[in-house]
DNA sequence: GGAAACTAATTCAGCATCGAACTATTTGCA
DNA sequence: TGCAAATAGTTCGATGCTGAATTAGTTTCC
């Protein structure tokens, strides 16, 4: 019935059983979360471990966050960046790599030319495709041991927090 | 009542109306997490940005995967690399700094002479807890949204997931 | 209309991480 | 027993990321 993650907050209730700060629901909801989270990443990358050496998770992951923005298939990379959680300026190498491999394109905005706007080409749309499929099956997989019912009633937990945090 | 993730999986389902393949309920749930996980990051590094330039975050982080282990304050580096999802190279050197700084000790272990033991000085247990409890204020912070009824139904689920993923 | 403040993207130096190679030690098994 | 395979930790070269500085363009507001 346990899964590791109990004993480790057993453990660390004990230790702090005069120390009212501490809530270990909180933490076991979140060390969950994040085991839940490195399982996903670590089959991502096994999966891409032996593939095309040319084409890496991480591009892979880069081409994502631009196929699945609000505007499909056109965005900044200031909004690359945040999708992907990383800085603006790893976005530019990230994007350097993908412009170079010919699976994006990169333009200048004409109504604010600060800006850029990237696009994936035909030949980004389709490297996509040939991946996307297999990672929403890893993700299907990680979550398999939940019925639907489950499954929604995790979104409604979830969908409680992400509100109350503003975003 | 949405989130955010809803309008993105909504628009994600409609593109795949066709493709019996996606789940909605398992992309949102996942996304969730890693929105939440997300924010608590930023909270840290931002706890962080301020302090003590000698005295990371990366250097809390790695005291303490050694505080909350299994043996209290007492790993080998591969353990805590484990804890810490780097690789056992990445850990030589944050453990290289984390001596050099005098917050924890290696120390060869005698039964099995490959082994190293990684122990935290007086000095380390007394800077970790001069962060952990900021840092579990956060994490409250993060999921004040839920009861405790609501945080037991979460972990339910979730330790059902991680059951299942055989960890 | 023009200066100051702001915003977008990029470049760059410093640094953390990775994967592979290497050393030392232990385990397995013939 | 002895030799091959496995394991623990470290070193090292390559690479990606960060934060700060830079360049270029836009907005604000007097």
């Amino acid at each position: 019935m346990g899964d590791g993650v109990d004993q480790h907050v057993a453990r660390w209730s004990a230790f702090w059983q005069d120390q009212p700060a501490f809530a270990p629901e909180v933490e076991g909801a979140l060390v969950r979360m994040k085991h839940i989270l490195r399982w996903i990443a670590r089959a991502d990358a096994t999966a891409f471990a032996a593939g095309d050496p040319d084409f890496t998770l991480q591009d892979y992951k880069t081409l994502h966050v631009l196929m699945v923005q609000p505007w499909p298939t056109e965005a900044t990379p200031a909004q690359l960046a945040e999708a992907a959680n990383v800085t603006r300026a790893a976005m530019t190498s990230r994007l350097d790599r993908l412009v170079a491999a010919g699976l994006v394109t990169r333009q200048g905005d004409e109504v604010d030319r600060r800006r850029v706007l990237v696009r994936p080409t035909p030949e980004g749309r389709e490297m996509w495709n040939r991946y996307i499929f297999e990672g929403i099956a890893r993700d299907q997989e990680a979550l398999k041991a939940l019925s639907e019912d489950e499954l929604t009633q995790l979104n409604t937990l979830l969908r409680k927090v992400l509100t109350s945090l503003g975003e």
